[in-house]
DNA sequence: GGCTCTCCTGTCCCATGGTACAATATGAAA
DNA sequence: TTTCATATTGTACCATGGGACAGGAGAGCC
């Protein structure tokens, strides 16, 4: 509960208009007027929320704004508002991963039906972003030298020839796969070649002979 | 080359007309009146290829047979062509996964580019699901006691602790230890994991012991 | 110059994985 | 009944992984 919609939209009365019947649903609200000014306040993608967005906006037009979040890498899904739909820009701004492309007028119902749909689907999306992020972070942790023994490791190389491709000793590979495993909060082989792969880090094995 | 566009539309002289057009571009063509008509005849979703569908069609509707095209697990991706596209239709049909979604009259080259999107697309769709269909024989081909022993080593537990749980000795489970590698044609516990993974049979490690 | 971090190296010892060589028991299929 | 797949168990032996204990070389920072 308590997550934020974002509105932007030229239009001010209604934006106040759908801001007062959203705080009525349990929603916290912010208005953009424009994509500038949503982009300089830049909203946290922490905060479990989605974006109500007009596409036809003076400026930055509403497919623009969301192509640029995109790049961004913001997950704050999108429901799509405007007045006459055409249909390639309803397909592009689907595809582009907006969560809903509605027309005005709209049923607040069926808004609001929308808006959780995306409030929801960013929960999940933040959920698994949060749990990779972790994994990423623990990963950064790893010295050069620590990282190349991890990329090997997890393409099934034994020791000896990680000591041979790296140009040591076995011994010394034992040491930073040691470190590897600390570092990486792992008990077992299997767990770490596991977030290799859901971190895609993972080569399919002769590839790392270059 | 050679990929086979499914035209699905029932004005006969519009599955003509475009069936000239795509078969001067290049593509196998086959023509069907009817949803129904396309399900009996059901086209190979092993050949490269895609489906041209009209929204308004007698009997079940494009997007019906969409949905029950995805039931059946077709991979092969829909180009939805219609006549007046209203947008709650065409957001169900691009979230349902749909290439595109096109309005008559459309320029036959832009028809085109969508079609060899969609051919495209399927093909790596084809790729990625032959890949996991082969691994997923090799799983198959595991006695039950095997697949308990592959459940357990790709959680990381260790033969001894695998031995306890199944309640039998250190020396049987190195035996189907033996056996899970060489059915499944690896040769470290690192590609042995990877698979799981891949296969979405791997469970976090806790939930196994229930 | 000290200090820290990274990277590197060594020996000893034990746990674990893997293989060769064998063997038994059970149930289903031919 | 014979045959086969499955599941089971045993004894060795060796390779690999990993910990304990200990130390050196080079780079960058205060």
């Amino acid at each position: 509960m308590h997550a934020y919609v974002h509105i932007v939209d030229d239009d001010a009365s209604f934006r106040t208009a759908l801001e007062r019947r959203l705080k009525l649903a349990g929603y916290r609200v912010v208005t953009y007027a424009s994509a500038r000014e949503l982009l300089d306040q830049m909203p946290d993608d922490e905060e479990a929320g989605c974006i109500v967005l007009d596409v036809r906006i003076p400026g930055m037009s509403g497919p623009e704004l969301q192509s640029r979040l995109n790049e961004l890498e913001s997950t704050l899904p999108i429901v799509f508002l405007t007045g006459h739909a055409d249909t390639a820009t309803t397909v592009q701004a689907i595809k582009a991963g907006a969560e809903d492309f509605l027309t005005k007028p709209i049923a607040s119902d069926q808004l609001i039906e929308a808006i959780d749909r995306a409030v929801a689907r960013h929960q999940l999306a933040r959920g698994q972003r949060t749990r990779l992020d972790s994994l990423r972070a623990l990963l950064a942790r790893l010295t050069p030298r620590e990282r190349q023994v991890f990329d090997l490791i997890v393409c099934g190389r034994i020791n000896k020839q990680i000591a041979h491709e790296l140009g040591t000793t076995e011994r010394t590979i034992k040491a930073h796969r040691h470190q590897v495993m600390e570092k990486m909060q792992v008990q077992s082989l299997a767990e770490l070649v596991s977030i290799a792969e859901r971190l895609g880090t993972r080569q399919s094995g002769a590839e790392l002979k270059a």
